[in-house]
DNA sequence: GTACATGCAAAACCTTTGCATGGTT
DNA sequence: AACCATGCAAAGGTTTTGCATGTAC
């Protein structure tokens, strides 16, 4: 199936290509393209850093992936939403310490505004929306503390 | 008054300082380090990168910028929202040539749901919220066309 | 067999840092 | 005068790329 989408847009199903969908899936998200380096490393002891990052680049390309830049210090990466998988989801990020903190049952409401504000941002601007980001940042409970 | 607020934290008022903010306050925002470093640099001509990057750090703990990762490619800084000032806004990114464009007259509701938001997060995960982004992707006019 | 995928190492890119000098208070 | 800010150049971290080789189809 996930060989039926490569295929389809001329890409070849490959073991590094498959660890990494595997890893993506097993994982909580909010990965570094380091973090799945390493994983795959362990079950996959060639694959280099540079595949990792071609890897990741067709999947986003692909929508099987999001890619985000919280902050600084390099993109992290997650398994996109999809019917019977992942569920949409907001972020809750820590400045201090860096943690993410997915945050998904929001009321029905509030994806029914960001849907409308998406229309109406449609006819406005003539943009055709794929998709949203919604990020809180703050203080986690730890460094709140820590204060 | 921008002298008191660095003064306040042990910074001194200088004129390196003095054009970087001017250029942020009237620009439109969205301007990465070098796109400032060049403006500065045709008022002021010595004034390094690296002094850009320093200041902005500075004004961005300040709370009087804001540092935004929109995408690849390096960090985008805007002033930050104030009382008489900037307005709070979100961003609609087009994901094929990169423009960004403003969005600040969304309905009273959904600022109100975000805060619910918040509030509700606070409760729930402990975390003090200081603000939020909403990032809509999609492809602008004119990359409609051309695809 | 053809075309795409990979490893490796080098390069590119953005950002930060050390240090001596210059500017602000 | 004391301390902070700056320029310059070097270093740092992340991501991309060229090229020869390996692998899926």
């Amino acid at each position: 199936m996930m060989q039926k989408r490569l295929k389809a847009v001329g890409y070849k199903m490959t073991q590094g290509r498959k660890t990494i969908m595997d890893i993506l899936i097993a994982s909580e998200g909010h990965l570094s393209a380091e973090d799945i380096y390493f994983k795959a490393h362990s079950v996959q002891h060639t694959l280099s850093l540079a595949s990792v990052y071609r890897t990741l680049e067709i999947f986003v390309k692909m929508g099987l992936v999001n890619k985000f830049n919280f902050k600084d210090g390099g993109a992290r990466y997650e398994l996109a939403e999809s019917p019977g998988g992942r569920r949409h989801h907001h972020h809750l990020i820590c400045t201090s310490c860096g943690i993410v903190i997915d945050y998904g049952d929001f009321p029905e409401e509030e994806l029914n505004l960001l849907r409308q504000t998406e229309k109406h941002l449609s006819v406005k601007y003539g943009f055709t929306i794929a998709n949203h980001t919604v990020h809180y940042y703050g203080l986690c409970e730890e460094c709140n503390k820590n204060e």
